[in-house]
RNA sequence: GCCAGGUUAGCACAGUUGGUAGUGCGGCUCAUUCGUAAUGAGCAGGUCGGGGGUUCGAGUCCCUUACCUGGCUCCA
């Protein structure tokens, strides 16, 4: 007797959602149902449109057939044999052409009188299975191709009783407590409104302090390592883009553009402007400030340049995706000599950042040049090296997308996994030979001639919304202190102590603290409520008693009541954690 | 863009077979001045997403549109 795995449990209750559908329903074609990493799906094409009303009597009709507990029987069959099997359902005879043409052996599947070809493997017999619920139903293209037609796909889950669905079902509302949507509604930390627009997001006070937080870290690292920051314009005009080559290879990911009308009477005409999907060709426009010799380079332009991109509908998300993000850009120009060095600072100093913010298990991902590309041979092989390189030399394991990379250059793509494991690409670093070519950049070598730099676009954040949406989710709302919005809040216990909660309020915003005051009429336990439902890492709770002692007491959010210490000792306190 | 489901007070939700809206939290007022996770009472708050239709009558039924959610496709 075999191990029965998660996997042969949900592919086999996939089975019998098929098997129970086409028992319930008529002209059911199927296609194929897969386990997933947390269940299973089924793709069927029915003239009944399945809905979430339908999942009872499906539910019921699964947990017959599995109290049948019928064995699934494994055979190996010809095509012949396995065509005649498929009769009548064209998705299986399409699949079934490509089994054959990949000429391994073809298998079928029995459970009682239904029969399907399938890889496997599958539970012995039915019962196995255990408990099968049915989550969500969503349409899905067939194989994936938007061209094809859709299905309906049917989603379920599988517990091996009642009591682990249960838990199965709590853990869903857990993780969907730390969605960064909800979580943003309740600690007031961002909002999209129907009147501004979808995609459009406001940070919120609270959100906003947390942003604050970020971008001066981020401003000042980045001073530190040798960029420098511009700011640029948010719109330009048309001929720019032309140019750059957007209006002909992104035109469909930029808002559609703006007719100014220029000059007066006869001389009047009308300019095209675009709002700006990338931040490029401004940081191009720095550098043709004035023409460049090596001496000057490299040279490292960062913006957090917020850019409005004209997203599909239907891909909205949250912070996730949205139509007007900041991008962490920078753009690197330098010689041929410095393009190694480069990069790997550039790596490093992704790393870095990435830890701070609480990720340390990175993963690269380096993509090679694809068959249809511009840009001289030999520099997509020196590029490509020096990406190798960095990656070997920080020790950062990777994976290489061979032609994977953009027509333009190679390039390297991080990922991160959050405290769910959950994966985030953020960072990358790219490889630009169409820019450069397209806007003539040069710097003048140590041999008077004129040269053509590398260009390096990268991001260690990706933009500033979604990381924002990762962080949230990462630390569930409980942001660590140098993060928070709030880091202290003062509780008076009575507005007898209103006077005293404001002068400790005060001292530690002296002391470049963020500190609020609660000075609702409640008594000292809703007050702490109220604090800790808003995740702030440390309540200092002031009363006649305090006062009089010249002290404070503390309450953290991760130990609960420290008891009473001197201001000073709470700063010190407070420093030594922003510290670590 | 496609498939499905949604949209009712600031938030989370009820709302029977169509008969002109409720609960909790929050807010405000008053009382209470309180020592480590919810003090009490009262009050206010809604064009039921927008538009059109069916009907004597629509939050409930139909059409349409915007947005949201979950997928597919795509992506920071």
């Amino acid at each position: 007797m075999s191990e029965i795995s998660e996997q042969q449990r949900r592919h086999s209750a996939a089975h019998m959602m098929a098997r129970a559908v086409m028992n319930l329903f008529d002209d059911v074609q199927v296609d194929i149902g897969p386990a997933t990493d947390d269940g299973f799906y089924y793709d069927f094409d029915l003239p009944h449109r399945i809905t979430p009303e339908d999942f009872p009597k499906i539910e019921a009709e699964i947990a017959r057939l599995i109290a049948l507990d019928e064995p699934f029987v494994r055979k190996e069959v010809s095509a012949d044999e396995a065509k005649a099997l498929l009769a009548g359902q064209k998705y299986k005879l399409e699949r079934l052409a490509d089994v054959v043409a990949d000429g391994g052996p073809i298998s079928t599947y029995a459970v009682g009188d239904y029969v399907e070809m399938c890889r496997g493997p599958h539970v012995e017999h039915a019962k196995q299975i255990g408990v099968v619920k049915l989550t969500k139903i969503a349409g899905s293209y067939y194989r994936g191709d938007e061209k094809n037609k859709m299905l309906q796909r049917v989603y379920g889950i599988v517990a091996k009783d009642q009591k682990e669905l249960d838990e199965i079902v709590a853990r869903a509302e857990e993780a969907k407590k730390r969605d960064h949507r909800v979580l943003g509604k309740q600690l007031g930390l961002f909002t999209i409104t129907d009147q501004v627009g979808p995609g459009l997001a406001h940070w919120l006070p609270r959100g906003a302090r947390v942003r604050v937080a970020i971008e001066e870290y981020w401003r000042r690292k980045h001073y530190e390592a040798g960029y420098e920051i511009v700011y640029t314009p948010h719109v330009g005009k048309s001929n720019l883009w032309e140019t750059s080559g957007h209006l002909g290879f992104y035109k469909e990911g930029m808002f559609p553009v703006m007719k100014v009308q220029e000059g007066e009477g006869k001389d009047a005409y009308v300019q095209d402007y675009y709002v700006k999907p990338m931040n490029c060709p401004f940081h191009i426009q720095c550098y043709q400030f004035e023409k460049r010799s090596y001496r000057d380079l490299p040279i490292r332009y960062a913006e957090l340049g917020t850019v409005y991109r004209y997203e599909k509908d239907g891909v909205r998300h949250g912070l996730f995706r949205v139509r007007g993000f900041t991008q962490d850009d920078a753009h690197i120009f330098c010689t041929p000599d410095q393009i190694v060095q480069e990069i790997k600072d550039t790596v490093e100093f992704a790393k870095k950042m990435l830890g701070k913010f609480g990720f340390h298990d990175i993963q690269a991902y380096l993509s090679t040049k694809p068959a249809k590309a511009v840009g001289d041979p030999a520099r997509w092989e020196q590029a490509t090296q020096s990406l190798r390189d960095a990656l070997d030399q920080e020790g950062m394991s990777y994976e290489v997308d061979e032609g994977g990379g953009a027509f333009y250059g190679p390039k390297i793509d991080m990922k991160i996994k959050d405290a769910l494991g959950r994966p985030w690409q953020l960072g990358t670093v790219q490889f630009d030979f169409n820019l450069p070519e397209r806007f003539n950049l040069t710097y003048v070598g140590d041999d008077g001639k004129e040269h053509q730099p590398y260009m390096v676009h990268r991001a260690l954040l990706g933009s500033i919304e979604r990381f924002f949406g990762i962080l949230i989710e990462h630390y569930a709302g409980a942001f660590p202190l140098w993060l928070a919005p709030e880091q202290v809040r003062v509780l008076p216990i009575s507005d007898k102590a209103m006077d005293y909660a404001k002068k400790v309020q005060s001292a530690l915003r002296a002391a470049g603290f963020r500190v609020d005051v609660d000075a609702s009429a409640e008594k000292l336990g809703a007050k702490i409520r109220a604090a800790t439902l808003m995740k702030v890492p440390y309540q200092v709770v002031v009363g006649p008693r305090d006062e009089a002692a010249e002290q404070i007491s503390v309450r953290s959010r991760a130990d609960g009541d420290l008891g009473a210490m001197k201001l000073p000792d709470f700063v010190a306190r407070l420093r030594a954690e922003l510290e670590a």
